[in-house]
DNA sequence: CTCAATTAAATCGCACACAATCCATTTGCA
DNA sequence: TGCAAATGGATTGTGTGCGATTTAATTGAG
């Protein structure tokens, strides 16, 4: 029996080298980072998510919506209804095919967009990092994430 | 007024060019690549996770595994007290300082290790990289989570 | 034309995440 | 020494995520 500083087994790989938690770790610390930022507009991270999707192109069904975002209705319709509830939003079905329910921006949603700018410029001055680099790891990111649906 | 197909906004950026959400559904596609492998075993991707540290090493209290998993107590108490129910740890107060939960693998918990060796393996066919690209992924993506935490 | 298969949402149950707060223990300084 | 500040967990409330199931509308094969 080796006696190894608190009992560590060396044969065991950490989470730290684990590409999934760098992913899972990562997503966490962007969704604190927007968080002040997305309080101040009274919306959630998945809910900023789906008014950047409607901002360009409203009008979506949720099975559109769910697709873009690889989330499907049990995760939107609840969310839908908050953003119906806080008035920024309508969901109405579609007269054409009674069962898509198709989302559209309100006034109040649609003049949300201006300040969503000022919270994109806050968080590209935090991660501080020139656009390419940006890109090059967001493609690396890209190429896993298809891999493995 | 122009009139482009389905009223897209070209001003407005769309999710697919946005890094935290590849980072977010990148995050989202493990989870759902390790579930039915998980299934197998009886834990959630985040179970598996506090697994994987404890079978690095044992012992640990909240506060430590909490550090390593960027999680705090109220969401790290009610996920041990589910292992604690499955029969894979304990968790005692450390006479030392009562203040203090200290959280030990059982039997069971401990013999869990063996068929984790499997779930790595699929996982890493899944991805199906070679370990240097992996890596160099990773490293961009801790990069950049440690800037903005 | 009709009815079974398909499709789009909604609903339900469970398990995270996390802010805010509370409680018990320990620490440290006056 | 005594007591306020700090620390470690637990609790509460809200909002995702997602599997499984249900409901309603549409489609399509016979």
């Amino acid at each position: 029996m080796t006696d190894t500083p608190s009992d560590t087994d060396n044969a065991v790989p950490d989470v730290s080298v684990m590409l999934c938690f760098s992913l899972y770790s990562a997503a966490h610390a962007f969704t604190q980072l927007y968080r002040p930022l997305l309080d101040k507009l009274g919306l959630t991270y998945p809910q900023y998510l789906v008014m950047v999707t409607l901002w360009k192109r409203d009008g979506q069904n949720v099975k559109e919506l769910g697709r873009t975002l690889f989330l499907d209705s049990s995760t939107l319709t609840p969310l839908l209804k908050r953003l119906d509830a806080g008035g920024l939003i309508t969901r109405t079905r579609n007269p054409k095919d009674e069962r898509e329910v198709i989302i559209r921006l309100t006034e109040k949603g649609h003049a949300l967009k201006t300040h969503a700018a000022d919270v994109m410029r806050c968080i590209e001055e935090a991660v501080g990092m020139d656009a390419e680099a940006i890109q090059a790891i967001k493609a690396s990111v890209d190429t896993i994430r298809d891999k493995i649906k």
